[in-house]
DNA sequence: CAGTGGTCTAGACCACTAT
DNA sequence: TAGTGGTCTAGACCACTGG
């Protein structure tokens, strides 16, 4: 763990532990840098990722303050803001509906960057957020990226068996979001009505060198449907 | 202009006069300390910048390549990622509803954290996207910190009315988004029927000292909905 | 004007990629 | 193993806030 990382880590525990709310200031930087014993450049870099983050801002000629907004039940649609974190606190279970080999389709690979003739592993499966339908998920993965997957690790975590399991890193995504009406189908995975209203997102997902390894088309179950984004300007 | 912040922007000229597409790779860092005379870090600074906005990604060992999604028509959802640049495109327009000072409702109060007798600025908008109604808006600013408002100002950009008119430095942002139904009067202003999807999206904006000074909540129309986000994990 | 965060430098050393 | 980006330091100087 690099020690900015570890720094961002330890500030956001005292965080939580103290309990500070919205507008709460933070010790001074010169107060981090002895009680860490780094550079203040390094404690610059640990408060930074925490702002990307959403969990504080910094005044200049003030301090450093928390941030933290009062709602809960919403769903970070960043990923840097602890998607995983988030997705913890709901119980988030799914149901396999199909799990193969074949060839792409031409939307997958062109978003795939990848030919007509290589492989892709699809999956399709339902999630449920507290035993409650969340979205209907489609994903196409590079075969050669992916090389391997089954029943029991589409039920869990796919991303962490991509990490933890295949050594891979994830670097960055593209995500595309359009508001539209269910279709027959798809009404019928989510318990919901034909022509009711659904979140549809295609997002494409990246290594760190850049390379797209999964195409994934998630429609979102109107009613369960809050998320949050807390943005730096 | 800070020096991190014109080299970023010399960067993402370059990208734009040599048409550079996904994948293409930049000079690296040693080359652009010499040409913009400045130390690695401040190149390094200037790279993050571009790095959070979704322009470029680096490969440690390999070099520092040019991000680009293909798709266009999307509005980005985060501000940081040339949201202006973004609107300019599209020919944004406003018709003004309502424009009064008032109580805040107990909602708007809480969100601007300010009493129930305060004043605030209400407004309320149609917005169009090339002459097609894009969203319904609905603001509250506080008036003690937006002094003063009028029909011209809300016609145009009220951001940069706040920032430049006004000489406020507006920080960061929350943003809650649902979808949802349309009702009768939502929308009438869209030209939609009752009943429609809707992508429903509630904002709080704060200055860089962190006091929120604008709660909205706006309305989208389903059919001009095409929102993107570029992340980084 | 004292205190606080922000920018920038020059350089050492580390981690990863490509060949 | 040469080349590339990433981390970290120590310190100078700048810009802003608040009493």
């Amino acid at each position: 763990m690099l020690k900015y990382q570890h720094i961002a880590e330890e500030i956001e525990n005292y965080i939580e532990e103290h309990k500070l709310q919205q507008g709460d200031k933070l010790p001074v930087l010169q107060d981090l840098m002895s009680q860490f014993e780094v550079s203040k450049s390094t404690v610059t870099k640990a408060l930074e990722l925490l702002e990307t983050k959403g969990v504080v801002f910094q005044v200049r000629g003030s301090g450093i303050f928390v941030r933290r907004h009062k709602r809960k039940g919403y769903i970070s649609l960043l990923s840097n803001q602890g998607f995983k974190k988030n997705l913890e606190e709901f119980q988030i279970t799914s149901k396999v509906i199909q799990l193969d080999v074949r060839k792409p389709t031409t939307e997958a690979a062109l978003n795939l960057n990848i030919g007509p003739d290589d492989d892709v592993y699809y999956v399709k499966r339902v999630r449920y957020i507290q035993g409650q339908p969340l979205c209907l998920e489609e994903s196409y993965f590079n075969k050669s990226i992916v090389t391997y997957l089954n029943n029991e690790i589409i039920t869990e975590s796919i991303f962490n068996y991509i990490t933890d399991g295949l050594g891979l890193n994830v670097g960055f995504s593209d995500m595309f979001l359009h508001i539209d009406k269910l279709t027959e189908e798809e009404a019928g995975y989510l318990g919901l009505e034909k022509g009711d209203p659904k979140l549809y997102v295609e997002s494409i997902f990246h290594l760190t060198n850049g390379q797209p390894f999964d195409f994934s088309k998630v429609t979102y179950n109107y009613v369960q449907s809050q998320f949050f984004i807390q943005a730096v300007i």
